[in-house]
RNA sequence: GGCCCGGUGGUCAAGCGGUUAAGACACCGCCCUUUCACGGCGGUAACACGGGUUCAAAUCCCGUCCGGGUCACCA
């Protein structure tokens, strides 16, 4: 039962921060183990000490879990072919290093970093190895260590003929062999590469099928040799279309730093929420076989295959995203979004003034992005300064000449409210536009303008009036046709009020 | 530059030899309406090019062009 088993693993290195290319990865290992009953395996690749970064691990952790991609085994659950981190491993690859050394497979190589540098300059059209130590003689080799000289191991790779396999979304792929070059198995600091340190570990952990982004397609040969090296079953590989993001010029490269937001991390402080960023993600690269957009990622798992992965690399879509993400949040119920807004709420609006509950209602249909929810509820605590021609507006004929009218007889009746609500606001300004002989829009236009300072407002005039209370409303409304005043006098009015 | 991969609207993409070439985002218009948004309806917009194969090609083959990836003691 257990042997044939799918199994999949994600191998972040400890970088600090989880980018979203990356990301898919983990999540499409994450669909295609789980999909198939299979087991998740967490392993982290710390095989390059100089890139390691402090508290780079808890934050892999904290992402998967975040995201739900939780993984059935990895360095903090343990499991039964640990260790998961790969510095802690190094030895087993020396050993086996060392077995193919044995066999003939691979050999001592003392060049030195400078003659490595040297060559690349010299030949124009070798790029690579020159193989200077691939047949040192055995006595020489021994010397040369006992000396203790520096040393790296290296594969010997077939001089001739070709290395052929089968990749379950690009197909079959076939290199020469005299394209590949002797590899690096261990590093001079006796940790292995990155190739060579997988190797082992997907072949000692059973990983049955490597997963992982199309910029390994042109190594993946280089894996195969390795295998068969070992003697060892080959893996099935899923290479992965390529994310992109747009530059300046027009051109596409990989997604990186300077496309925007990258990480996981920046997308969920721009406001970005999980379920969304892993929808949006899932669907790069992938297509379902039935006509459909949104997926939890319960429900990725029942859709996934892998026959259903895109060869094409697909440019990453902040818009489609936010929509995504506007989609999430709409479909939130209330009092979640506004445990969601809360925070952001905050930063514009303090708390003891302000019904975050009432905000969060009018907001939460509106809302795309979390981030943008403070510059869209600015207005509430501070009028901002406006122009006068904010008052005009041909759809709901508001004019220059009716507004100050409008908003006098406005500025009466909303007086004469008792109790401040909804329902009061609302009859009336309704009366007021009926015994008036004017439509809705027509009064409702100049009280919003007067009351918010803004064109665009979360909310309609009475939901702001009644957040705004009736003294604030009063005192905007005033204030509007004191500007109105100015204005007849040709003086621009350039002072603000404040709430406060 | 060598090698590898890709190429359907601006973007994500369906399509698997015969379709009026789906759908979504974005954009535009209309409706709803108290602005915006939501929602509803509609619209603009695509098979990179050239040769084959075939009764029939976006679909298969070849070439060209374009794009991307990769050529580390990084992963």
């Amino acid at each position: 039962m257990n042997k044939g088993k799918v199994r999949t693993r994600f191998e972040p290195s400890p970088t600090g921060f989880m980018h979203i290319g990356n990301l898919r990865t983990a999540l499409y290992e994450y669909l295609i183990a789980k999909s198939n009953d299979g087991m998740f395996i967490l392993r982290i690749e710390d095989t390059d000490k100089g890139r390691y970064v402090c508290g780079a691990v808890d934050i892999i952790y904290n992402t998967l879990k975040t995201i739900g991609l939780k993984h059935d085994e990895g360095p903090d659950i343990g499991g039964a072919y640990g260790p998961y981190i790969q510095s802690e491993r190094k030895s087993i690859y020396l050993d086996y290093a060392q077995r193919l050394i044995k066999e003939d497979k691979a050999y001592y190589c003392f060049c030195t970093k400078e003659r490595l540098a040297s060559l690349n300059k010299n030949g124009e059209d070798f790029s690579g190895y020159d193989r200077h130590c691939r047949d040192l003689p055995k006595e020489e080799v021994q010397s040369l260590l006992e000396k203790n000289v520096p040393y790296v191991i290296r594969q010997k790779i077939p001089m001739a003929g070709e290395t052929t396999f089968v990749d379950e979304v690009y197909g079959e792929i076939t290199v020469q062999n005299k394209e590949i070059e002797d590899q690096i198995l261990i590093k001079a600091d006796l940790y292995p590469t990155y190739n060579f340190a997988n190797v082992v570990d997907d072949h000692l952990m059973d990983i049955t099928h490597v997963v992982r982004g199309s910029e390994y397609l042109s190594s993946t040969p280089k894996y195969n040799l390795l295998y068969e090296a070992f003697g060892w079953a080959k893996p099935i590989y899923v290479h992965l279309p390529l994310i992109m993001g747009k530059n300046e010029d027009g051109s596409t490269s990989k997604l990186s730093k300077r496309h925007g937001s990258v990480s996981f991390e920046d997308l969920v402080n721009d406001g970005y929420l999980p379920e969304a960023i892993i929808n949006y993600v899932a669907l790069l690269g992938w297509c379902p076989k039935e006509n459909r957009e949104i997926y939890s990622l319960e429900d990725l798992q029942k859709a996934f295959s892998i026959d259903r992965i895109v060869k094409s690399p697909s440019i990453f879509d902040y818009d489609k995203l936010t929509w995504f993400n506007g989609e999430y949040i709409r479909n939130k119920p209330a009092e979640e979004f506004v445990a969601l807004a809360k925070p952001y709420l905050q930063e514009a609006l303090d708390p003891k003034i302000f019904d975050f509950s009432k905000i969060a209602s009018i907001l939460h249909q509106r809302v795309t992005k979390l981030a943008q929810i403070p510059e869209m509820v600015d207005f509430f605590p501070q009028l901002p300064e406006y122009s006068i021609d904010l008052f005009i507006n041909k759809k709901s004929k508001a004019t220059l000449e009716n507004a100050p009218v409008i908003l006098k007889q406005a500025i009466v009746s909303l007086s004469n409210i008792k109790a401040w609500d909804h329902d009061s606001i609302h009859d009336s300004l309704i009366d007021l536009a009926n015994t008036l002989g004017l439509k809705n829009g027509t009064v409702m236009w100049p009280v919003r303008i007067a009351a918010s300072g803004k064109a665009v407002t979360p909310g309609g005039a009475i939901e702001i009036l009644e957040i705004l209370g009736k003294e604030e409303t009063l005192r905007r409304l005033n204030f509007a046709l004191e500007k109105f005043e100015n204005h007849k006098l040709g003086l621009i009015s350039s002072m603000a009020t404040s709430y406060e």
